[in-house]
DNA sequence: CGGGAGCTGTCAGCGTTTTGTCAGGTATGT
DNA sequence: ACATACCTGACAAAACGCTGACAGCTCCCG
């Protein structure tokens, strides 16, 4: 999946790029209003997260050329808050959803996940590895078809590893994944985690490689 | 496309006609409310800009009259500056959106062609997951056919979950749906509506997945 | 104009669930 | 066999969500 993040704040940006690219999105960003137009009238995105003012051409002109040009990605606007007039021109030009500013990463990726879900048209948001079935939309977990209570810790751990099910994910890096990087943690925390799931998972379902990491056994022993 | 602009101040009426006319719509104006009444009961309009103060019928009981009889093209009710109940009153007639006077032009006419946007796409009037029936037109639920009473932001609420009934819902999603993003409110706000809504529904209606949001239950459970 | 009713946000407190930490234990690789 | 990496169960603190009471507000009706 495909995502443009146009965004002139350098620093906001690169949180979008950080938060897009853990949910497993291809984040490319731009700065700049008449290359956002350029990029996203020509390439190819799943998903374009725009903010409105931006240099050379503002957002909405964006995409209000987008659209007349017959470019019918989703795409999610940034508004000031509060702005609500941005909001109505916002729809007026085209916009699948908005989201104000400030924001928490983790409601945007929610939103941009919904987004382009609903443009792939009733693709089911939910994935398996082996037994385990993960439904990001409900938040729910089967494991062999039966329904597993998680909590959100636990779920958004299995996740993170469903989305990197190609590969062994460090420690470090689910941690970083799972708590942000306010680490105040001991670095146990993430194995009690890993147990307590295991418990409710049975065995065979998350593997380990000592001295590497973690992953989701089954899907291609 | 075709809109009744129905406006008994004849400065604001040609105003309007003035302005959607601009937008590219063919107008039509009326200045009464029985004129309006027979003119939305027997043409096809693709939008009504409703004033309420009307001579000869007010403007809510032209509304609820259309309604009644099946008519359910998009409805913009202007209502006077502050007067939350004629807002209320007016979704519950079964407008689809309310604009407060005095406003701007451009605005009318942003919400004008946002709500027929709208209407192209929209499916059934009512809706149910589990025994929760909500008819967004007459803006009345029904829980296990029984008939609900609802407040206007209770309502909101369920209608939210409702449209967005296969996923779960964070809670900083479901405040910005309720409250714009004027925010002032506590997030426990929420919490209270969902309490009182779940006295008057009974359990198994609204879910909870702790640490992620509130989800209609008994869709596919 | 005043009382009353309905709606809704705030508050404080409660119970439950979740989760980090600790103190050992067990496996693994060299 | 030894050190290291990882696992586990128990515990306590914290987070989370729920609830009832209350007060402010608006609107309605006399």
């Amino acid at each position: 999946m495909r995502v443009l993040a146009v965004e002139d704040d350098p620093r906001i940006a690169a949180d979008l790029k950080t938060a897009l690219e853990a949910a497993g999105y291809r984040v490319e960003t731009c700065a700049d209003g008449l290359d956002a137009w350029f990029l996203g009238d020509t390439e190819d995105y799943d998903l374009v997260i725009l903010d409105l003012g931006l240099p050379h051409m503002d957002g909405l002109s964006v995409l209000k050329k987008w659209r007349a040009n017959g470019r019918e990605m989703p795409v999610l606007v940034l508004t000031a808050r509060g702005a609500w007039t941005e909001r109505v021109e916002g729809i007026d030009a085209g916009a699948d959803d908005y989201l104000p500013k400030p924001f928490r990463m983790e409601e945007l990726v929610a939103r941009a996940r919904a987004l382009i879900r609903r443009s792939a048209g009733r693709a089911s948001a939910s994935q398996s590895v082996g037994d385990l079935t993960l439904d990001t939309n409900r938040m729910s977990a089967l494991i062999g078809g039966v329904p597993l209570s998680t909590t959100a810790l636990e779920f958004r751990l299995l996740s993170y590893l469903m989305l990197h099910r190609d590969r062994v994910v460090p420690p470090t890096e689910l941690l970083e994944h799972l708590y942000g990087d306010d680490d105040s943690r001991e670095a146990n925390a993430l194995e009690a985690v890993i147990a307590r799931l295991r418990r409710k998972l049975g065995p065979g379902v998350i593997g380990t490689r000592r001295g590497f990491g973690y992953f989701l056994e089954g899907d291609a022993a």
